[in-house]
DNA sequence: CTCCAATTGAGAAGGTTTTTCAATTACCCG
DNA sequence: CGGGTAATTGAAAAACCTTCTCAATTGGAG
C-alpha cells in the first residue's frame, strides 16, 4: 500500500468513517492512477478487487471523498450543462453564485503563468479553461435577500 | 431582433446551414439571457415561441452551434465526470490531450488578474476554476504514434 | 466474540442523451 | 411566387447515467 493511500485511509478514520473494501478500492485506484478516473472506471477497477462491489457504492464513495476534499473533481472539457453565446475570440465566464448571472470577459493574461507551469511539468500547454465564480453587483447590493432573477 | 442574433443567423447561413425556427429560438434565448442556459431551459424558451419544438432538436442545435463556436459551454462547477486525488491546499490540473495523464500543480498566481476582473465587472470574486490542457512529455516524444497508456 | 450503527447491493425509479425513421420545412431554381 | 429536394425535425424507443429505497451485510468498538 502506498503512502498516499495510507494517508487518505487515516483521514477517513479520523473523520469517523469506516474503512471498507469499496472505499479502499476507490482510493487505491485513484492513488495508483496518473489520470482522473470516471465513476465507471472506478467501478471497473473496484470490481477487479472484489466483483461484488456495486456501482451505487462508487457513487456514494466518490461523493463522500469529494466532500472530505480527499479527492477532487476534474472537469474534462465536455459534459457541460449550460451554454452561453460566444463572443469573438478567446473569453472566459464569471458566474454569480447566487443568481447565475454570467459575464464574459476577455484579455486573459495567463501567459507568464502558463510558461512557468510548462517549465515545471514538461507539458506543452495547448489550451486552458478558466471560470470564475463570484457575487454580482446586484446580489451584493441585495445582500441577505433572495437571489435577483 | 437584436444585433447579435442577426450576426449568428448570418454565420449559420454562411456555413450553409438553414435558419429554422428551432435554431432561431435557441439563438434568441441565448442572446437575450444574462446567464448560461441549460438544454432544458432552452427547450422551455423555444416552446414559448413554438410549442411543437422538441427537446431532441435543442440537443442537435446546441451541438451544431457549439461546433461552429457560435455558443460556448459554461462549466457550472458541478456534474463533472472525472476524479483525482487531492493534494493539500488549492491546486489545479493539467491534463494531457492525448493520453489523459494528469498532473496537479499549485502556486497559482492569479491574484492581480482576478483583481482586475473584479474592478471591470463589479463582481466580488469568490472562487475560480482553472484547468489546463496540453501534451505530456511522453506523448510529445512519441509524437505521431499511438497515445501512451 | 458479540453487537449495533454504518454501509452495502439489488432493483426500481427518475433523468438525461442518442438513435432511428418517416414527415415536414427552408430555400434554391425556374 | 409555386414546385422539387435535401436538410431538418418530432415522436418514440433505446441506451445511459444518477438517485432512492430497503433489507442484508459488515467493520470496529467494547
Ligand atoms: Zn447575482
Ligand atoms: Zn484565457
Ligand atoms: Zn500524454
Ligand atoms: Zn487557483
Amino acid at each position: 500500500m502506498d503512502d498516499h493511500e495510507q494517508t487518505v485511509l487515516d483521514d477517513l478514520r479520523a473523520h469517523g468513517y469506516k474503512v471498507t473494501q469499496a472505499r479502499r478500492a476507490v482510493i487505491r485506484a485513484l492513488t495508483g492512477s496518473v489520470r482522473p478516473l470516471s465513476v465507471n472506471e472506478l467501478h471497473a477497477q473496484a470490481q477487479r478487487m472484489n466483483p461484488a462491489i456495486g456501482l451505487v457504492t462508487i457513487y456514494r464513495t466518490v461523493e463522500l471523498l469529494t466532500h472530505l476534499d480527499l479527492i477532487r473533481p476534474v472537469h474534462l472539457m465536455d459534459n457541460c450543462h449550460g451554454y452561453a453565446v460566444a463572443s469573438p475570440g478567446h473569453t472566459h465566464h464569471l458566474v454569480c453564485k447566487k443568481c447565475h448571472r454570467a459575464v464574459e470577459f476577455d484579455g486573459c493574461d495567463l501567459g507568464l503563468f502558463l510558461e512557468q507551469v510548462a517549465r515545471e511539468t514538461g507539458y506543452r500547454i495547448t489550451g486552458h479553461w478558466l471560470e470564475l465564480e463570484g457575487i454580482c453587483a446586484r446580489c451584493q447590493a441585495a445582500d441577505g435577500s433572495a437571489p435577483q432573477p
